[in-house]
RNA sequence: GCCGGUUUAGCUCAGCUGGUAGAGCAACGGUUUUGUAAACCGAAGGUCGGGGGUUCGAGUCCCUCAACCGGCACCA
């Protein structure tokens, strides 16, 4: 038989004969390493310790302490116990994928019957007794005809219709975990009993589309975590926990921020303190808009029909929009409006006023843009994803040549913006020329040039998305990284070679003839509401001192205080700081708990001492210290502290 | 839009197999003048998401609509 040569990490070298499985090197290394084995990196690539070896190689034997592969192997074989359980508690349930996904796995069943959270209770005690029974895994490679014919014979044609959608002949791999059987590329663990009994908990069920497709027939998905040990799950579900408590829906509540009702689902009701954070955003960014020379401007919300046909939105967009019906005076026919979806279209007929001259170019037009869109009932979330919405939305009129700088100008800002407001990450992605387009391959070459221009020329690293642009032009996408590492895209930067056109949106060049320009759509925020909503859950609640609704309270102990209150009060407000008194008749005790659950940054409890001389006992949000400081002192210290960072 | 779940007092939630609704907090009225995360007492508060049905009787069972929650699809 040939040989084969393995080399180890750590550079030494030995043959082995060829067809040799990681199993097997690993008994020739150590019995205890042959015991510990769970999978092996064969050219960096995972291998089950059954599979055959049959060229030189780079091989490594992974144990349970290679957090990477073992979770992995975790995961996967949970997914196969999993359907193993289902199946044997309801056999008539058909089987289809199940893959591995962040923190756990889900598989996709198809059953008449819907799962019921008292199922999973069931599903995961029959897990435990699969685990408990050490069963072996085995694996087999069969050719496509041989599966094909046994998942006919099994009734499964979820299988079936899988196979055969994986291309050319390649042989298929089989395992079985004891006496089930499943289609799966591996690899897994030697036997079920590897698999921490006590480290995994199902989640919940879900609708999900076979393949993705809502053309297709909806299966139910069940979600489950697991770990290496007990500790590290219930660390998850801790963090989970965690998690919900910055949930901006309940903090908006319990801060008072806003509300969502029934007669206008997806439609914000901002209140006092929520409307305060978002003045707060959008006079920063409004100054940050004007030193950075754009033009602020204002356009119609509801515009007729006309506009959207000749837009194409019309065409393409329809179905997302809301529609207004007018019976105008005198009319035959009802008028037809939309509300705006996105202010583009409205961007370009100010554009169009007026002749424009290459000597006007760039020009930048932003808006504060109030936009509707119909979204789905399933796809609303809190402030995230909601029906009404102000942008932060500017368009950027200029010629091919003007596109780079335009675009590194652009980064630059939004750079500067996410840092202020507390976000020091954020990922580039870059989406290239699609299959369908317009324009000339120069063109995209050009334009997609400039973008990568840009930003090379900042130094900044990007990812790119290939044939994931618009017909129209490419377009960058920035996700900013919260607090606790979730990614939320917000900015974008776009370019468009099809509205100018449409809109006839020109300008007079050098040359003396009419060119059209090019339209950069651009954000930063994307929406207020929605960056609010990210704001809240990125700082738990507990907004920096220049963006709280409520920056100041100046409470009371006694109510021998109360006037000296309002004076500090008084002296805060009209230095433009957020101050409230309250001098209800409760302990301080009772006032501390209420204010910090309430997020307050910045309590000021005044008692008989501070009366008489003039101080202030402060204490601040999630801090239990206090300090007396002079009554001045403290003015002067909160007025600095309430400057927005763009005017530090 | 689809699958599943939920909807009871201002808020958070109880209410078993159908017999006519309950707690804590908040708000309100008193008492208390208080020193850094919930003082005490009292009275009050609900067409049980909307509509329809079954039943002698519905918060509870059925149908339907809506919103919300978890996913999926969508996010030119």
């Amino acid at each position: 038989m040939a040989q084969i040569s393995l080399t180890f990490p750590d550079g030494n070298k030995r043959d082995f004969a060829s067809g040799v499985t990681a199993a097997d090197v690993a008994a020739s290394i150590s019995t205890s390493l042959a015991k510990k084995a769970i999978s092996a990196q064969v050219d960096g690539k995972h291998f089950d310790l059954q599979w055959p070896i049959n060229a030189d190689a780079q091989i490594a034997i992974n144990t349970m302490a290679d957090e990477a592969p073992a979770l992995e192997l975790i995961r996967h074989d949970l997914a196969h116990i999993m359907a193993r359980a289902v199946q044997k508690l309801w056999p008539d349930v058909k089987v289809t994928i199940g893959p591995v996904i962040q923190n756990g796995w889900y598989y996709d069943f198809d059953r008449a019957e819907p799962f019921t959270p008292e199922d999973l209770g069931a599903i995961e005690k029959e897990m435990k007794a699969i685990i408990n029974a050490r069963d072996p895994v085995k694996t087999e490679v069969w050719d496509r005809s041989r599966a094909i014919a046994h998942y006919i014979a099994k009734n499964e044609p979820f299988k079936v219709e899988l196979i055969e959608a994986i291309p050319g002949d390649e042989p298929l791999r089989m395992y079985w975990h004891g006496h089930w059987q499943d289609l799966c590329r591996g690899p897994h663990l030697q036997n079920t009993g590897q698999v921490p009994a006590d480290a995994f908990k199902l989640m919940s069920v879900a609708g999900a589309y076979w393949r993705g497709d809502s053309a297709n027939k909806q299966l139910q998905r069940i979600y489950g975590v697991a770990f290496k040990n007990r500790d590290d799950l219930k660390a998850y579900i801790t963090m989970l926990e965690e998690a919900a408590k910055r949930d901006h829906r309940k903090l908006g509540k319990e801060m008072e921020l806003f509300h969502l009702q029934e007669e206008a689902p997806g439609m914000v009701f901002w209140h006092p303190n929520g409307w305060t954070i978002y003045r707060a955003l959008e006079d920063y960014m409004r100054r940050r808009l004007r030193i950075a020379n754009y033009k602020e401007i204002k356009t119609p919300q509801v515009v007729d029909r006309v506009l959207w046909e000749r837009s194409g939105h019309w065409e393409a967009y329809r179905e997302n929009m809301f529609i207004v019906e007018v019976d105008e005076e005198g009319a035959k026919e009802k008028r037809i409006n939309a509300l705006k979806p996105m202010n583009c279209p409205c961007h370009v007929q100010v554009y169009n006023q007026g002749l424009k001259s290459y000597r006007d170019l760039p020009l930048r037009l932003a808006e504060f843009g109030s936009c509707h869109r119909y979204e789905s009932s399933g796809s609303m979330h809190g402030l995230m994803r909601v029906r009404g919405f102000t942008q932060d939305d500017a368009h950027i009129f200029c010629t091919e040549d003007q596109i780079e700088a335009e675009c590194a100008g652009f980064i630059t800002l939004l750079s500067s913006i996410y840092s202020d407001l507390g976000f020091a990450k954020f990922d580039i992605k870059l989406s290239t020329r699609p299959e369908v387009r317009i324009g000339t391959d120069e063109q995209w070459d050009k334009v997609e040039g400039a973008l990568t221009g840009a930003i090379e020329h900042l130094g900044l690293p990007y990812e790119i998305n290939p044939g994931d642009g618009a017909f129209y032009g490419p377009k960058l996408d920035f996700k900013l990284t919260d607090a606790i590492g979730r990614e939320w895209q917000c900015g974008t930067f776009q370019v468009d070679a099809q509205l100018p056109a449409r809109l006839g949106a020109e300008y007079v060049g050098e040359d003396g003839a009419k060119h059209m320009p090019y339209m950069l759509h651009r954000a930063i925020l994307g929406s207020f509401e929605r960056f609010i909503g990210i704001l809240i859950e990125n700082y738990a609640g507990k907004l920096p001192f220049w963006l709280a609704p409520r920056q100041v309270v100046v409470a009371s102990i006694v109510s021998d205080a109360d006037a000296y209150v309002g004076e500090i009060v008084a002296a805060l407000r009209a230095k433009g700081i957020r101050a409230e008194a309250d001098t209800r008749n409760e302990k301080i005790n009772y006032k501390v708990r209420e204010h910090s659950v309430g997020k307050v940054p910045v309590l000021l409890a005044i008692g008989q001492k501070e009366v008489e001389e003039r101080s202030v006992s402060v204490r601040r949000l999630g801090d239990t210290r206090t300090e007396t400081l002079p009554f001045a002192q403290i003015v002067a210290d909160l007025v600095a502290e309430a400057t927005p960072p763009d005017l530090r």
